[in-house]
RNA sequence: GCUGGGAUAGCGAAGUGGUCAAACGCAUUAGACUGUAAAUCUAACGGCUCACGCCUUCGUAGGUUCGAAUCCUACUCCCAGCA
């Protein structure tokens, strides 16, 4: 197979074995794997978002494990990382699988996603002199920002950007961007990349999608899932970071912090940890893991289904075909 | 066997005469999403209907009342205490 600008993107919600397909398809089509989870890029954190580097095996692959916990890191910094890479793996002569569950990333590398300054921008910053009250006429900074209450961050929302944020009006997070938008008058735009995207999505019949999940869960504190956590929350790590990663670091998280797991010698620790495994509170806790992460398969679902360029397979033979042809 | 407490939608749980198809939480389902995305937010959720609306629900069966998830009677089951 001669070197060609195409990509192949394996997607699909968590635990639907997407990394498989992806290692088989990289195998029977000289790919290197290229990982689009926002979590994995994380050094440490490894049973929580479920790194299972053996299943490599031979496979090469990228952007697992390329930053510290606490670093910030966005789409775009993936982004960056990710166009370096499939031009190496291109430059190589092989073909670049994209595999990942989180969908923005994907969508943002086949889309072009870029930083632009806008024309629109600027009018916003207009818009703040217009405000004529200089006391105003302010840059709140991130740090500043996360502080505030829906209400406040509705207000400067609206003498910055008007009528526009209609749309997600309780949403801080999206305030938050579009405040921080109008300030920097900056603007993602897209530009079409050089290069060809098939996007497979795995699908699975949505009762064996749960109980696939729970069935990791359950595996994955036999792993010793919760004391990953402990672990890192005992050698410094922030344990607000942890937690605002979301489902097994958030829902763990704040289980070790409620029941101040870790505090005193490993032993004791220990100790506590195997008096924990089977307390009421533990499974309940365990349980909503579960459930969180049903709904996170949900939210994932939700967000793939806008893109009617995937072409979804449920067995794998099936999908290998599809990507012999778009190959050929 | 006696006494007390209880039975509410898939689950948990409010409601103790009208404004109750019944708060709230969970589950489930759908949706949003352009530098935090495993995050964040929205909605639906007894049945039928696009909808106004209609129909059937609060353990079961009767009763009181203009009107009952709410009051009365009997029955069934569950829990606690006493035997």
């Amino acid at each position: 197979m001669k070197s060609q600008r195409k990509i192949i993107c394996i997607v699909g919600p968590t635990a639907s074995g997407k990394t498989g397909w992806g290692v088989e398809i990289a195998k029977k089509f000289n790919g290197e794997i290229v990982s689009a989870d926002s979590r994995q890029v994380y050094r440490k954190l490894d049973i929580g978002t479920g790194k299972d580097l053996k299943e490599y095996g031979e496979i090469k692959y990228h952007l697992i494990n390329i930053c510290e916990p606490e670093e910030n890191f966005t789409m775009f910094d993936w982004l960056t990382e990710a166009k370096k890479i499939v031009e190496d793996i291109f430059a190589r002569g092989k073909v670049p699988i994209i595999v990942g569950g989180t969908g923005l990333y994907v969508q943002g590398l086949c889309e072009g996603f870029q930083i632009q300054k806008s024309p629109q921008g600027q009018l916003s910053q207009e818009k703040i002199k217009n405000q004529n009250d200089k006391s105003k006429v302010k840059n709140y900074s991130r740090q500043e920002l996360d502080k505030m209450s829906l209400e406040e961050l509705q207000r400067i929302c609206l003498q910055l950007t008007a009528y526009d944020l209609q749309l997600d009006k309780n949403n801080p997070r999206r305030l938050i961007r579009a405040i921080e938008r109008a300030q920097s008058g900056e603007i993602v735009t897209k530009v079409k990349p050089d290069f060809e995207a098939l996007q497979i999505g795995v699908e699975l019949p949505r009762d064996i999608l749960y109980s696939r999940i729970d069935k990791r869960v359950e595996s994955r504190f036999d792993d010793g899932m919760l004391e990953e956590v402990v672990g890192l929350i005992d050698s410094g790590v922030d344990p607000k970071w942890l937690t605002s990663l979301g489902l097994e670091y958030g829902i763990i998280g704040n289980f070790v912090i409620e029941n101040s797991l870790p505090a005193g010698s490993a032993e004791a620790r220990k100790i506590k940890n195997c008096k924990m495994e089977n307390s009421p509170e533990f499974l309940k806790m365990k349980q909503q893991l579960k459930f969180a992460i049903h709904a996170y398969a949900r939210r994932q679902l939700t967000w793939f289904r806008r893109f009617p360029e995937i072409v979804w397979r449920r067995d794998f033979k099936s999908a290998e075909k599809e990507i012999k042809k778009f190959l050929l």
